[in-house]
DNA sequence: GGAATGTACTTGTCTAGACAAGTTTCGGCA
DNA sequence: TGCCGAAACTTGTCTAGACAAGTACATTCC
């Protein structure tokens, strides 16, 4: 058991402040001048600490003015979303995909002007049904650009994801979400073996490369079977 | 337009090679020595760029073997829950709070465990409806824990909403939260004015202090009016 | 062959000092 | 009184060097 690192220390006693409302939003904290003094380390160490806070979200800094307590105001909570994959195998579960559908097709108007293609031009189209321990997940319905993965239909998606393939072929340097409820549509409910009026959680994704979208996903999840959970620790 | 920083320049070299794939994941990346050589700068400056890309989750690093691309099959992609206050007015529109009940209750059995009460205790209960430009967007159901916030019941909810108020009085230390699909109970339905089996976004959270929990709130959106979106850029 | 050792390389961290640049404050001047 | 500029303070960043500690690999010893 060692001590712990100068910068960490610093750190630690910020934090801890901050959780317990000294320095109150919008007066100033202690400079990093205060800092060093009072932990006689360097000002780099006490400048790490104050960057990894900001970057962090727990306080802002300005030039010139200070640092000040972020006003807590903004709940800027972050949850995560992971590869279905991933997450079922994780909680030692037995994730299995059946493919419904993998060709290429016309895109409709709506997808076609997502994924950048002209009207009527076509492009990949799967539709997989993502089961964990035998019970229907997710049904994921997915358009690619074919320019972003040319031999996207030419893969086994029983045995890789979409996603961790496309992210293999065409890393993607921005995404979207939407995350909302709504009904399946009758495939999707038949695919999932639910009723027609079910609640589901339906996130649509979208990313795109430097140049050109790649790929445009609808999840739908079964209301009563899926749950996005998250934590959040300042 | 002055040049960027040193470490910025550094950090976006190697953020635009681990977009387009070079460095595949597993291979070393250049370790620290070999980006002072090349950028001509000072190790404390790389090191910067490295860290940062590290705490972005794009890189792992580790000490005595390297820097390495992380495997990017963690989507982990983020996205922030803002207070419905805030989000209704930035977009320029009018929020109104409708208080439907705001007292001191015994605490259902369930309720009572997650916010640490003795069975039958009493707490503070708000059923609020917040609404933009009239139409009803959230049914915000609330228990308090008295401890934490005594004074609760004392703040008029049509000028502050109960998430503000908690941030300034009990900043919270660690934050739980669910996102589903389910249907609305039938006083939500009519709060609403939606039909009883209208799919709603149900978001629970429940957030703690650094000795006990603070407080237990059930969102409830109509799916048709609200949706959660988010963008993620590495 | 197998084990111990040494060496080279990696990241993790800290230091003391420096200059740049933005903000606030206060004194002096018209 | 009102304006202007200097001083003091803040954060932003970089440097050159140092030591610690973890890892990988080749060499040496048994």
């Amino acid at each position: 058991m060692s001590a712990p690192a100068p910068y960490a220390r610093v750190k630690a006693w910020l934090k801890n402040g901050l959780a317990r409302g000294r320095w109150p939003a919008g007066r100033p904290m202690p400079s990093e001048a205060d800092l060093v003094a009072r932990f006689g380390v360097s000002r780099m160490t006490v400048n790490r600490a104050l960057r990894e806070l900001q970057s962090e979200g727990l306080v802002t800094r300005s030039q010139g003015r200070g640092t000040f307590a972020a006003p807590l105001h903004r709940v800027a909570a972050r949850l995560t979303i992971r590869d279905l994959h991933e997450e079922i195998e994780a909680g030692g579960h037995v994730h299995r995909a059946r493919v419904h559908r993998a060709r290429a097709e016309p895109a409709p108007a709506a997808v076609a002007a997502r994924l950048g293609l002209a009207a009527g031009g076509r492009a990949f189209h799967t539709v997989i049904v993502h089961s964990r321990d035998g019970v229907p997940l997710q049904c994921e319905d997915r358009w690619v650009n074919p320019a972003a993965a040319p031999d996207y239909l030419g893969v086994d998606f029983t045995r890789t994801t979409p996603t961790h393939y496309l992210l293999e072929v065409a890393p993607f340097w921005k995404a979207q979400y939407g995350i909302e409820a709504g009904v399946p549509t009758a495939l999707e409910a038949r695919l999932l073996g639910i009723g027609a009026r079910e609640p589901c959680l339906v996130v649509t994704r979208r990313t795109e490369d430097h140049q050109r979208p790649i790929t445009l996903a609808r999840l739908v999840h079964p209301g009563s079977r899926y749950t996005i959970e998250g934590g959040f620790a300042p």
